[in-house]
DNA sequence: TTGTAGGCGTTATCAT
DNA sequence: ATGATAACGCCTACAA
């Protein structure tokens, strides 16, 4: 019960009439002890209000319980960050773990931290997030035997385990979705075609597109994520004879711009139906609401601390890798189809 | 150079023809030990890629150097909390600290954590945020001595210190830019009077008004943070005699629904010009883009991590506060006036 | 079942 | 200026 603990084992020992060891045991080997004196040990941790520390644990460990992850400047609409933060804290924590949170501006200072995290003990592996088309940093945490989970996986497939969400699979219920609604001239809007996660979306919207047995043609519309850009892209598209009623989106941001270029009709309705991508906060909150594809983030964490805790019992096993499934949030009201 | 740390100070000793308390002098008290000596080990330190252990060194100094942060569960637009946390890694790494995220539903949990976070000294204090009228935390922290900074104050001063921003300050910022740009007419949207931030900000827009010699009677529109009752709101501010020509906002979303609630005219520009709060990422986003208050976060970061590191050296200290100014970021074209 | 001994890697104290 | 000793709090062997 006493205030900033520094209550150690020797007092609970010394306490309850017992060995160190024997205080230790109840704690980490409760079978090793006999049921009266765990339970005079249990009285004694509670009264002193005894908790372990931290630092002797992991000095004698070698351990840190620690998972490190670098957070960026935030840049644009970070949208997931925060979701995908306390996703991961979650799950870290429901393992025992906790999340350690440090910031780098560039790719050496973000690798200099990680071998000083390493070196020094204060973590035991990462997590990285925004995973480039050849991340150096996989490469150099494998050549060194550091654990690491990435969410986002390399074009080409890299060293270290990873967890994904199938954009491909994203579009795929977003072209549904539209057709579904009576929409066939269904555009998409995404990053240009390139290094980074666009390519697998703009690829499930054509396969799609295909699959329902309607033509692409003129209907894939790229710009960078810039509300002007996309806004002279979209209206260019719908300008076009048999121009598109719907617009499938990389993500919110070219959503929005797409529907703000095209604008309402007179009763202030969109005139073309848009579906968006990572379901930001403010899909909900647009007027009317946007629906969007939604990352199953706490499943990503989920998988990205199991597959890292994994690395830390058994060092050394290939990379695996844990494609998920992001679910549609559809917000239309049934009758309010703008075709 | 090896590869996993497992250098210990006892080989870089035996390299350097040293004992361990003269690589430790070297490391922690250089002037102590001879610049010769010095020169050689810092030479084997190099080689040998020496970093001290961190679980030893928390061990012998009863500290952690990690600052503990409860991650809530995303709800809404949280929109500072990306360039919160990232300013606060950065700051906390700027003085040999890290940054410890754990997650926790509900108040009790939370304390619970604290309590159990301080007492196995897995973090030497805490960060608050999203703090109450009359935040418990708070206190619970104070009773137990538990260094604690909180990023906002509590309307009644606490036992803690704290950094805040000055809300008031914000909105006659607005204010005053809105009576620049040519408005006599404008409301204020925000949360009803009550528990939470709203009010010092709603107190900013009145106090402004007044001292422009402007009347508020009637434009002081209340809501929930809620899309459709914004809209409801300010639909009815515009609808009545001598209408409000433009808003000033208590968040980014009041401001967003606003504007959409009133509309465009024929060329596609606001009917209202509104100032929203908080700079989301969206709020440059939009067409066209919407000023806002911006809240120094980075400041706020600084202050919080000096205040708390303060604490850490100097425990038992009385509270002290920092108040902040915001600063209004404007983004309309100078020519594009509504009235 | 319980206790004793030793060491994890570091730093503070004290002696040389 | 440098080194020996001890201790931080815990856990794993091993001994009783």
């Amino acid at each position: 019960m006493r205030d900033r603990s520094g209550v150690t084992i020797s007092e609970v020992a010394a306490a309850a009439g017992v060995s160190r060891q024997t205080v230790s045991n109840v704690l980490n080997a409760p079978d090793r002890v006999a049921p009266a004196t765990a339970e005079r040990v249990r009285r004694a941790i509670d009264e002193l209000g005894y908790l372990p520390n931290r630092a002797a644990r992991n000095l004698r460990e070698r351990t840190s319980r620690c998972i490190g992850f670098k957070i960026a400047p935030p840049s644009g609409l970070n949208n997931l960050l925060d979701r995908f933060l306390h996703a991961l804290a979650e799950s870290a924590g429901g393992v025992g773990y906790h999340l350690l949170l440090f910031s780098a501006s560039t790719v050496d200072e973000e690798l200099a931290a990680y071998a000083e995290l390493i070196g020094t003990g204060t973590v035991d592996g990462f997590v990285l997030a925004d995973i480039d088309t050849a991340d150096e940093r996989l490469d150099w945490c494998a050549e060194r035997g550091i654990p690491c989970v990435s969410f986002g996986r390399p074009t080409v497939p890299g060293p270290c385990s990873w967890v994904d969400v199938d954009g491909g699979d994203g579009l795929a219920q977003s072209v549904d979705h539209l057709v579904a609604r009576g929409h066939h001239r269904i555009a998409y809007l995404g990053w240009p075609e390139g290094p980074r996660v666009g390519d697998e979306r703009r690829a499930g919207w054509r396969a799609a597109m295909r699959r329902h047995g309607l033509a692409t043609e003129g209907l894939s519309g790229a710009s960078a994520e810039d509300p002007a850009e996309v806004a002279a892209v979209a209206r260019r598209l719908v300008r076009q004879p048999d121009p598109p009623t719907a617009f499938a989106c990389g993500s919110d941001t070219f959503a929005v711009a797409a529907r703000q270029a095209v604008g309402a009709d007179s009763a202030g309705r969109p005139r073309v139906e848009v579906v968006g991508y990572d379901d930001s906060p403010s899909a909900a909150l647009m007027t009317p609401p946007l629906s969007s594809v939604r990352q199953p983030l706490d499943q990503v964490a989920y998988h990205v601390v199991d597959l890292l805790v994994r690395q830390f019992r058994a060092p050394g096993g290939p990379p695996e890798g844990v494609m998920l499934r992001p679910e549609l949030v559809a917000r239309e009201r049934p009758g309010q189809n703008p075709r």
